[in-house]
DNA sequence: CGGCTGATTGATCCCGGTCAAATGAGGTGG
DNA sequence: CCACCTCATTTGACCGGGATCAATCAGCCG
């Protein structure tokens, strides 16, 4: 993780905005230096923000697993999305006066928070940074609609490889898939939290996609066998990520 | 519907950026300034947008019904949002390539269409214009991640219970509640689809919710007998509509 | 009148939930 | 080093919400 003052290119929130909108040197240089002003860290399992909390930063996530969530009055908990590495949390968020839900971490985390005068300086250095922000707030609905179709319409195999699949892309752009591995500090209460079903089913349907050989899932390490046949299972298309900048 | 060119407050496009972020008076005439330019019909049941179309406009709605929705290879569709009076697709939307999904109207539509040049014309005008759209990109992040919770979490009485405090209160926001009716020009299949139930499901639930006294659903018309009533059985809370712009 | 779309109903089935218990893997303090 | 606790995973038995299949019905239109 470089966080000092000098320019880097392959720091996961460069890499993550230039895959979205390809970033000036001007726009990677004032970003870097945004980061290198302060960063903070958190542990794990902390809760970072709340439903309700005043909505008056934007965070910039840059490493380390975070998730959105909400609960229902009686405990029911959906995930709406996981934060990975190099994913800032809703630039103009500012706009709006409360949040509507919270956000936790899985892992230890560090990131940046901006408040409305720094964010707004910063996209107003350059262009680019501004295009890609905008980017990464359409990406985000984007995301958030497959999402939708992921738990509407699709049954409990497809999901979990789906969301697999996703997190497999996302990873990838920021450089943390090492060859088909990458790090999934996600619990199986997590996961059916992710995809609405229960512990007990998420449990079973990894046993499902272990004994097809598609997946190996150990000791917190997601290993994907065959990514093309894990893409046809969930219905897989990574289109919607918006990460190939053509 | 009033779209000469002078001012009006009363048009759903002005009456929900307001909801969302406070227009100023110039702001409202450049907008409807625009309005006056040049608007676009079309019919029932067409597809204005289909997914892997150039993403070059940004399209403000000003009547009628439309749905956002996705198709998998096998048929599957999951309807991801409604498209109401007065909403905006996709601000920003030029700077990604192609459309993710598609766009169909309900009923009759009429809306403008704005290339880049033209929406960045318009919101470098006015700050307070430029603010609005960013709030209704956020707006509907949000209400994509309530869809989210909606689909994993609710069962079907709930979701549609859910579904429609949510339309009676975008509706409401831009005049088009009267009392407590509305217009709801949806077929039982588009609720399925929009719930990820399926058909004979949502008929029975609307049964149950005919027979419980909460709603009165004819003629394309619903009338919500007892909205907090309604509001406790969906587990509803308006905070992430984000419209009462405290 | 026939054809079409949408709403309704009944019968049956199954995916995934719930409940309950067992197993395993750290972590900690005596 | 072990007893104990907590948290995550796993397994089995059973149940039920909602899907599926298949008619039927109602309104509308050419």
């Amino acid at each position: 993780m470089l966080l000092g003052n000098e320019i880097s290119q392959d720091q996961p929130l460069v890499r993550r905005l230039n895959a979205l909108r390809r970033l000036s040197d001007a726009g990677t240089a004032a970003i870097n230096q945004v980061l290198s002003e302060k960063t903070l860290k958190a542990g794990a399992g902390e809760e970072l923000v709340s439903e309700g909390d005043r909505a008056d930063r934007v965070r910039l996530f840059l490493s380390g697993w975070a998730c959105r969530y909400k609960v229902l009055e009686d405990g029911r908990r959906q995930i709406v999305n996981f934060i990975l590495p190099g994913e800032t949390c809703d630039p103009h968020i500012y706009l709006f006066s409360t949040m509507d839900h919270s956000i936790a971490t899985l892992t230890p985390v560090i990131y940046s928070e901006l408040e409305r005068a720094s964010f707004e300086r910063l996209v107003s250095m350059d262009t680019s940074v501004a295009e890609a922000f905008n980017c990464e707030t359409l990406a985000a609905i984007s995301v958030q609609r497959e999402w939708a179709i992921n738990l509407g319409r699709r049954d409990a195999l497809e999901r979990v490889a789906h969301m697999m699949c996703e997190l497999f892309e996302r990873l990838r752009v920021v450089g943390l898939v090492d060859r088909n591995s990458f790090a999934f500090p996600v619990t199986q209460t997590d996961m059916a939290d992710a995809t609405g079903l229960s512990t007990v089913h998420v449990n079973r349907t990894l046993q499902e996609l272990r004994a097809s050989g598609l997946i190996t899932l150990k000791d917190r390490s997601l290993t994907i066998h065959d990514f093309q046949a894990l893409c046809t299972t969930a219905m897989f298309n990574p289109n919607y990520l918006h990460l190939d900048r053509k």
